[in-house]
DNA sequence: ATAGGGTTAG
């Protein structure tokens, strides 16, 4: 006589016993011991927990589908609670399908049975089967079935918007679940992953019992929205009502300090827990790895992992994660191969972490086995996370085609997806392929540019020089509420200083928060270029009155303002000021800075004295700051030398090889010249051609040297042969130093017409009303004789001419250069 | 018998 005790009552069944008691024996051989209350085989009497059995299987599918079998076999598969019991354990070992096929075949399906058809879907990421199982238990329901509150928590939490949530809010009321803790608190958690935190607030605010489950609910809803405060507050609010904290609390509470300026307060947090046991807690830790590293402590990360006892996967991806935020790729990489000797498998989240750590080392080979390994996975087309890594990754390298080639396998694009490749095109200095992408963006249905859109693009004008599109971008964003965001006011700033609009750019400056140097930099950056160094320097003594500290940024700002000012004294205090009042150690960049400002003033020995005492190895950037002075002040000697470690620190930029064969060609030495033009061609190097472009009704047109396709190129020389009479009226005389070539005068003087940056200008002069201004780009350093050529050409037309080049701005204004000829 | 709230990313 079989006997089970059951809730329900008392059952028998005399079959199942021979059967069952192997089945039970395997349990007991599997690694994991059941406790079945099996007392004796040989005794009649057996008190058996079916409970167990069920509990017992849940470790593999295998012991599932035998325990099942022996349920068919014994008849008892009828009964409703085994059938309902199946359909969960079938879900829980995530065989959706099992488990619905069970589901099915119940005829007569109670409450039960649905609860765990539902929640086998959710577990599974069904979650819009969970939705349409719901909707077909309110349709059969009766007065015997309809959902009660354990069906409500499972479905709220399958919605998959505030429509679907709503809906079921609605429900839970009518059917009067509105006081039940659970509920509430999958109600508060449904609205806050929506968005609605103020709704979620709402079901709070109106509760009359609490536990720790609807406040940690509350908490890490107002924390996954980003509102540190109200997270916080609430927090507060828990802690005086003097419930206590428990692990859940923590890990949710953790992640908002360190982004929102409460790292203290994260400390504090690690003690209470250090106090209160939860130390060890996986989730803890790993939260606290993270909020480390997130306030660049590295090694309070480190400690927190080590002193794990046990880790999880995301504890690896954190700490690799750490190290790779941290700009530490080698420690990174040795951490992931730590973590696969340990025998974990890396997922999409060490893959991401791992995708921007080989862009950071640079390796062009590591990048390809990572692409491979995703793809091998098929983890591409899951979500658009890890593509949009993928594409950062190749855009950092410098391929930006591949880049190209996975954003358009992408079966789902999302604005960070743009944003990644407009960044991508703008970081590699293809600005006008960014905003081809921009616009395709825009009328990209559902697509909406944010912040990240707008901080992408609008270097990609600034570096175009095109004001009006730029314009239009700055409308948008006062539209969409970000043009006082100090990252997109900071680039808007950049776009005015950009295109001349120095005044424009002040405007806006007046208007942006400006705690932070952010802004400050740009603006003062932006003086530095027109050659305002005077009033740079003002605004570097206002900004430190304000009380904002100075940064390394800062100080390339005014070091370069200096630079272009000629302001040699105020520059070498400024020198100065940054390591002793702040305690910033000098950069290559600050380095170089220094020597552009005492080579350009002449100083070129000082310079290369100075070189020779720097502390760090100088780079190219230093050397050729050093050549430029050199070709300017005409010292050959020292070119010579600066020229050397050039092509020995940096032998690919070609830049440096046209600089110094410049150098030779300006004083005739022709030979010179050969041997730096061969030496450039032995290493397969191509000038970069030189090209000016100009923006006329929203349309940027670009022109290279002695270019002859352009529509109204008869035009474009008729005037600039116009031109040339008059300039040589009022005393030009072509400065044929500037041209390279060793050719006769008259080819000379056509070759010097034909600049560039004269197309473009003339091309304005025709397209533009009279007297107005004329704005032009051009990608090298303007040349001496355009220069000249330029400020008469200001004075004959009555123009404001504004060059930008790559240096810095020149503003022609009726014959004068607002450099004052100092570049 | 079945249910909620937690950590990692571009």
């Amino acid at each position: 006589m079989f006997l089970r005790k059951h809730r329900f009552g008392v059952v028998s069944h005399t079959d199942l016993i021979p059967k069952l008691i192997p089945l039970v024996r395997s349990f007991n051989s599997f690694s994991y011991s059941p406790s079945t209350n099996v007392v004796d085989e040989t005794s009649t009497n057996y008190e058996f927990d079916f409970n167990q059995l069920f509990i017992s299987c849940n470790k593999s599918i295998h012991l599932a589908k035998r325990l099942h079998a022996l349920l068919l076999v014994s008849g008892e598969a009828k009964n409703i609670y085994f059938s309902a019991k199946l359909v969960n354990l079938y879900a829980y070992l995530g065989d959706i399908s099992y488990s619905s096929i069970t589901f099915e075949q119940i005829r007569t399906k109670n409450v039960f049975a649905w609860n765990s058809m539902i929640f086998g879907f959710v577990h599974n990421g069904c979650s819009r089967e969970a939705i349409n199982c719901y909707y077909r238990l309110l349709v059969t329901s009766s007065s015997r079935v309809r959902p009660d509150f354990y069906t409500f928590p499972v479905v709220l939490k399958a919605c998959g918007d505030l429509v679907d949530g709503k809906k079921v809010h609605c429900w839970v009321l009518k059917l009067g679940f509105c006081l039940d803790l659970f509920i509430d608190a999958s109600l508060i958690h449904m609205y806050s992953k929506f968005g609605f935190v103020t709704d979620a607030r709402k079901v709070f605010d109106v509760m009359w019992v609490r536990d720790k489950g609807t406040w940690n609910a509350m908490i890490s809803g107002f924390c996954q929205n980003g509102n540190a405060v109200e997270a916080l507050g609430v927090f507060e609010e828990m802690r005086m009502e003097g419930v206590q904290l428990d692990s859940t609390t923590v890990s949710s509470i953790l992640p908002v300090c360190a982004p929102f300026g409460e790292g203290l307060k994260g400390i504090l947090i690690h003690v209470y827990a250090i106090k209160h046991g939860l130390e060890f807690d996986v989730f803890v830790s790993n939260a606290l790895i993270n909020m480390y590293a997130k306030l660049g402590e590295l090694v309070s990360s480190r400690k927190v992992f080590d002193q794990m006892i046990t880790r999880d996967l995301v504890s690896w991806n954190s700490l690799i994660s750490a190290y790779e935020q941290n700009n530490d790729p080698i420690s990174a990489l040795k951490l992931f191969s730590e973590m696969t000797e340990n025998k974990f498998q890396p997922d999409v989240f060490t893959l991401v972490s791992l995708a921007s750590v080989v862009a950071q080392c640079g390796d062009d080979h590591k990048s390809r086995s990572v692409h491979g390994f995703i793809m091998r996975r098929s983890w591409m087309c899951e979500d658009s996370f890890i593509e949009n890594a993928i594409m950062d990754m190749y855009a950092k390298l410098g391929c930006i085609d591949l880049a190209r080639k996975v954003f358009e396998r992408m079966a789902f694009k999302d604005v960070i997806s743009w944003n990644t490749l407009i960044t991508g095109y703008a970081q590699n200095g293809l600005a006008s392929e960014a905003v081809e992408v921009f616009r395709e963006m825009e009328w990209c249905k559902g697509i909406v540019p944010d912040q990240g859109t707008l901080v992408s693009i609008l270097p990609a004008f600034s570096h175009l020089g095109s004001l009006q599109h730029g314009m239009r971008v700055h409308g948008y964003s006062i539209k969409i509420g970000l043009c006082m965001d100090i990252f997109v006011g900071t680039c808007l700033i950049d776009l005015y200083v950009k295109c001349g609009r120095l005044d424009d750019a002040m405007l806006l400056f007046k208007q942006v928060p400006r705690r932070s140097s952010v802004p400050w930099n740009a603006i003062i950056s932006g003086h530095g270029i027109h050659g305002d160094g005077e009033v740079a320097l003002t605004i570097f003594g206002e900004m430190q009155d304000d009380g904002v500290k100075p940064d390394h940024v800062t100080f390339v700002s005014v070091l370069s303002a200096c630079s272009h000012a000629g302001l040699v004294e105020q520059g070498k205090s400024c020198f100065q000021l940054m390591q002793q009042k702040y305690g910033i150690e000098p950069s290559l960049k600050h380095y170089g800075c220094m020597v552009d400002l005492l080579g350009r003033a002449g100083h070129v020995d000082i310079a290369y004295d100075f070189i020779k005492n720097m502390p760090i190895r100088p780079d190219a950037s230093v050397w050729g700051a050093l050549l430029g002075a050199c070709k300017v002040h005409q010292n050959e000697e020292l070119g010579k030398v600066a020229s050397e470690q050039l092509f020995e620190v940096d032998p690919e930029n070609v830049g440096y090889y046209v600089l110094v064969s410049n150098m030779y060609a300006s004083t005739g030495k022709w030979d010179g010249v050969d041997k730096v033009r061969a030496l450039a061609r032995d290493r397969g190097l191509r000038k970069t051609p030189g090209w000016s472009s100009i923006e006329v009704n929203k349309k940027v047109d670009v022109f290279y040297s002695g270019n002859q396709s352009h529509p109204q190129c008869e035009e474009i020389y008729k005037e600039l042969g116009g031109l040339l009479s008059k300039m040589k009226s009022l005393g030009y005389v072509p400065d044929y130093s500037f041209v390279l070539q060793d050719v006769e005068d008259d080819e000379k003087e056509h070759i010097l017409t034909s600049h560039s940056e004269r197309l473009a200008i003339a091309y304005g002069i025709i397209n533009t009303p009279p007297k107005t201004p004329i704005r032009i780009f051009k990608n090298l350093r303007v040349c001496g004789d355009c220069h000249n050529a330029t400020k008469l050409i200001s004075r004959i037309t009555e123009r404001d001419i504004i060059v930008r080049d790559s240096n810095r701005f020149h503003h022609f204004r009726n014959g004068h250069c607002s450099c004052g000829d100092y570049w």
